[in-house]
DNA sequence: CGTTGGAGACTCATGACATTAGTCTTCTCC
DNA sequence: GGAGAAGACTAATGTCATGAGTCTCCAACG
């Protein structure tokens, strides 16, 4: 009734299989990765809980919930990744790590970072806070050649583009030939490097 | 038996609905393009075809077949529009051609070219084919800047990538603020321009 | 120490889809 | 005119998502 808190359970003794919301993403995220985002039914969700089926609705709001988790996780998590890997550089050397990161992450949660994209941040104030901190790197990492506002929205995007569309192709894929992917990533990085300085260096690259 | 063509009914008599693979394909894209790919299902698209659901495994194999079709025509689409986009030009200007004719088509066909992804094309002859045919016109542009076969692919997979990731990015409302697109999309070739430019000048951006 | 409230799991029921099997109609060709 | 197949249909099955209502156990409170 006029209660505060509602009765937290002490942490150590459980009603049944004891989940709660963090379990249920955790193991929404795993099947993700391992069977991409398009096993994650809650049926497999539920099986892998060793829980029923309907179960599941009380800790997320149905299918859809469940995707909206694993992308929340997803973001939050890419921009702790990010921000980690820009700390104390600036410049080239931070660009690449933070392409490297942004590589490193995609590639060890595919499942997590297809549900990133397809987001309808539009409505969902939280995960577009997330989506906002993860490019809030890129532009700090990005300012260091472009001091206009306006032009530097262009140039995040353009940095955005490449790093994105290079991971959905390596992680779907797409790349056919034999050719070692990690030399076409530090090429893609160089080329952005290159193009960022030539800008800076010569004004405007149209 | 020993037939050679299957008895093609001559072109203006028909069954019922007279449905046929070409038509089905048609109205598939049309669906995937109109209402996103998730909304191809078996279901919808016999609805718009005035049919059955099972009719339509007599023109497609079943969901993924469509998909997979639906795959095929946007890879060929996508090819020939590159390729008409390349005829006649070399060096920048044949890159922003192409990348101007690879935006546009994703634009029209977001449907197609999203199912262009997740190409299970390893088993697929015909849908491999269909991507070669695309990559190579990408490779005959670059070359331009790169002679070598083996840098040629990084350079390719780079390009590439910077396209698909502008498009995914843009078709999936990942560009949150009011910046014309058409800017930044300008920007993302020029640094493309550049870099390659920079690299076939200096040599090595790595 | 018994009562009560709620969290969390369950069973049951419904509806959308995909997919397979078997049937029927209607051309087309001989 | 008849054979045969192309192409559409109905019926049946299985998987999922989702909602409604039920049961059980734990914890706090009297």
């Amino acid at each position: 009734m006029a209660a505060g808190i509602p009765a937290r359970r002490t942490p150590g003794s459980r009603t049944r299989p004891g989940l709660d919301a963090e379990r249920v993403v955790d193991a929404a995220v795993a099947i993700a990765d391992a069977e991409g985002l398009p096993a994650l039914t809650l049926a497999r969700l539920a099986a892998e809980l060793g829980v029923r089926t309907p179960s599941l609705y009380h800790h997320v709001d149905g299918l859809d919930g469940a995707h909206r988790a694993v992308a929340l996780r997803g973001m939050r998590d890419l921009g702790t990744a990010l921000r980690d890997a820009a700390i104390g550089r600036s410049g080239p050397g931070a660009l690449t790590a933070l392409a490297d990161a942004y590589r490193a992450y995609a590639l060890a949660h595919p499942g997590a970072y297809a549900a990133t994209q397809r987001a309808p941040t539009a409505d969902d104030a939280e995960l577009r806070a997330a989506a906002e901190r993860t490019t809030e790197v890129v532009f700090a990492v990005v300012r260091h050649w472009e001091r206009d506002d306006e032009e530097l929205v262009h140039l995040v995007r353009a940095v955005r583009s490449a790093l994105h569309g290079f991971v959905a192709l390596e992680s779907g894929g797409g790349f056919g030939l034999p050719a070692p992917r990690e030399a076409s990533f530090a090429r893609l990085v160089g080329i952005q490097l290159a193009g960022l300085e030539a800008r800076a260096a010569g004004g405007a690259v149209d």
